[in-house]
DNA sequence: TGTAATGGTAACGAATTTGTAATATTAGTG
DNA sequence: CACTAATATTACAAATTCGTTACCATTACA
């Protein structure tokens, strides 16, 4: 059997749906949960702490919208990636959807191709970082236990945000981070900050490396944001 | 002639309803191509490219299921929208359809105003890119998640419009695209650029392929618009 | 309470990217 | 072969994006 790779808890009133769901989601490798009203779900987050929700707009009793709200104010649930299944095409109610507080939106009729594609996308994005692990790239180390950075030997001081932004890029080196995925990787999720802060301080931390030429490893993508990488 | 929405390839083996779709499709300004199964489907794909397919569940030889789940794992069809016809009207019938790979399912019999909001629908909202999945042609390859194309082992440097293009052509190889569905796929749905302007990136695109040579995978259809392929 | 460190924003210039138009070239056709 | 339509190529100006610095507000701490 394959490793979970995650519980997802599937939220509306129609059986059928929900077992089309939880099939596409068993066969790549999810656990999933069903509910089909608030009721039933508060009770399996309670129980299960799932990692992810499906939650149909229309639901019998309490809205989807009102118990995405209500969801966002808990503290257990606060941080729940939430996606939210809508019968709806009017742009209006996408927007009010999302602005109630679920992460994305999917429109039924939906394939689960494209269901399984924002599932795997939200539950990557939300994996949060290792709080105890060293990691080196390079000649150039980051213990978040000593909270010290060293480079070939070197102890290099670095700003709070600079450390943690390091840390970010070396956990998940190789890849383009946006902005705006780093802003909620090293800020936080519901922070408000402009974009272009991270310029400045990426500008920050590749002074601090500049010494040993580490700066190198922090890469600018044009168009897209940035990048930790050992390869040119 | 008033020009074609689409072409749409509908695979079932009873004549009378190939002709009432095709008939609703024609009027409402879609090219239409017909199959009576999968074999004739195969060969209507390869030759005309269908920009989508209505596909009945029950066909002699292979069944309609398989076939989609076939033509989900071939590089030209992955991404051709189906929408199954189905007579069965039980609910594991519908999932089943759903979770092989089909966008949609219509059940028989269904009027053809339902069949045109559905087709449409399908149409209208193009699948997107897949975010995270690299792909692989002939020595070149482009990865979204560390944005970087590669080309026998080579790092190649690439505009932002230039990667998304590139990104767009190995996605939907060996077909040809007109320089408005570039555009809409491209640079984005509501964006107003001359047509022209599509010449000049592929010109970029070109150049920057230019020193492995993968610039020949990039064709010029005459009158229409330009292919990505591996075949001359 | 004063001083230093830190963090966010604005501003400006440099570098890159982008769309368009103008010109050259090519392919198709009678 | 000449003519036309379609595409290729180049050049350029406008727009965007990024790097960098300076500055002010806030916090930490002696």
């Amino acid at each position: 059997m394959p490793s979970p790779r995650g519980k997802v808890l599937i939220v509306d009133d129609e059986p059928a749906i929900r077992q089309m769901v939880c099939l596409a989601l068993t066969q790549a490798g999810y656990q999933c949960l069903e509910a089909a009203d608030t009721v039933e779900a508060q009770a399996r987050i309670v129980r299960d702490t799932p990692d992810l929700m499906l939650l149909d707009w229309m639901l019998p009793g309490m809205s989807g919208i009102d118990y995405a709200r209500r969801l966002r104010r808990e503290k257990l649930t606060q941080h729940m990636p939430i996606i939210m299944l809508t019968a709806r095409t009017e742009e209006e109610d996408k927007v009010r959807g999302l602005d109630v507080g679920s992460d994305d939106y999917i429109t039924k009729p939906f394939s689960t191709r494209e269901l399984l594609a924002r599932v795997n996308a939200l539950l990557r994005r939300q994996a949060p970082l290792a709080a105890d692990t060293a990691v080196e790239v390079d000649g150039l180390s980051l213990d978040p236990v000593t909270h010290r950075v060293n480079a070939n030997g070197v102890n290099l001081l670095l700003g709070p945000t600079e450390f943690r932004l390091l840390h970010f890029f070396m956990s998940y080196p190789e890849r383009v981070h946006t902005r705006e995925r780093l802003l909620n990787g090293v800020w936080g999720d519901n922070v408000y900050v402009e974009e272009r802060t991270v310029d400045v301080h990426i500008r920050r931390l590749r002074k601090a490396l500049e010494p040993t030429a580490h700066d190198r490893l922090i890469q600018t993508v044009r168009g897209t944001g940035y990048r930790f990488s050992v390869n040119g």
